[in-house]
DNA sequence: CCTACATCCTGTAGTAACTACAGGAGCAAT
DNA sequence: ATTGCTCCTGTAGTTACTACAGGATGTAGG
């Protein structure tokens, strides 16, 4: 007759320490948990959510992912695409492009704006000036999209 | 005896108008209403808003200020400081400047972001390719702060 | 064995800065 | 009188988390 015996996988561990392996805040992997982002992983006798190796993986391509920029839907397709092997490496591909173009045009558009705001400053004459050419700057028409 | 006469001053106008003349979504205008960013204006008999030249300026002065970067809390601050004179010219100055650096840092981060993923993707051999240098690099360890 | 203290749990609310309705009323022109 | 535009209020959704409150459990020291 079988004994019921209590198997401790030796690799797995409480939710304090996925967070410390990925630099994810634990309230945010279970935030994660919530949006089906991570799956929902089993739970230990005592009721406490338990990790795996294969956690820790899935939650580093995710924070890259997010690190690199990623929008939450973006990451979504990647982890899809991902999983269903290298045979979308095109449409990787495509999003990564898409994204880089996003990346560049922000950067483009805030170096005007350090254009304009660096224009600016430079003619601030220090405390106490009579005139303000921040604030005048502000109140006249626009002068960038 | 005086008759009770309704007086239209010429430049009065409802939200529409207003939202046109500054660019500002109507939404957008009632929501800067609720949180104390414009002044309650006075409604006309039919119970519509009427604005005036007065509410054009200071809107298109925020949606600069905005445009510019600048956050709720420092438009709040901004509109403080324009309406108290230039007396407090230093204080814009040193506000422009943080504002200034903080647009540096994100321009310095997203340009790292910019040379991590255009270095990956002229890794990409296009559709079809056996591996993916994208979900590869998104599987590795993390190669920037 | 008892007591701290750390870690975990659920559930809800807050953040920035809007945007998007739903559902209804008024006004202008045909 | 009937479109159709503009306006009204009020509430909920968006993105991507972060921050509690209030309680249960686990661990280490004495």
């Amino acid at each position: 007759m079988a004994k019921t015996i209590t198997i401790t996988r030796a690799a797995e561990f409480a939710i304090g320490e996925l967070s410390r392996q990925t630099g994810v805040l634990i309230e945010t992997i279970r935030y994660y948990e919530r949006i089906g982002f991570v799956p929902i992983p089993p739970r230990g006798s005592n009721g406490r959510r338990t990790y795996d190796a294969g956690d820790v993986k899935r939650l580093r391509f995710i924070k890259r992912s997010r690190d690199m920029g990623f929008s939450q839907d973006e990451v979504r397709t990647l982890l899809r695409l991902a999983d269903g092997g290298a045979t979308s490496c095109g449409e990787v591909q495509t999003m990564a492009e898409v994204h880089l173009r996003d990346i560049r045009a922000k950067i483009s558009d805030l170096k005007k704006l350090e254009n304009v705001l660096a224009e600016t400053v430079s003619h601030c004459t220090g405390p106490g000036a009579p005139a303000c050419p921040v604030l005048d700057v502000l109140s006249e028409e626009p002068k960038f999209a």
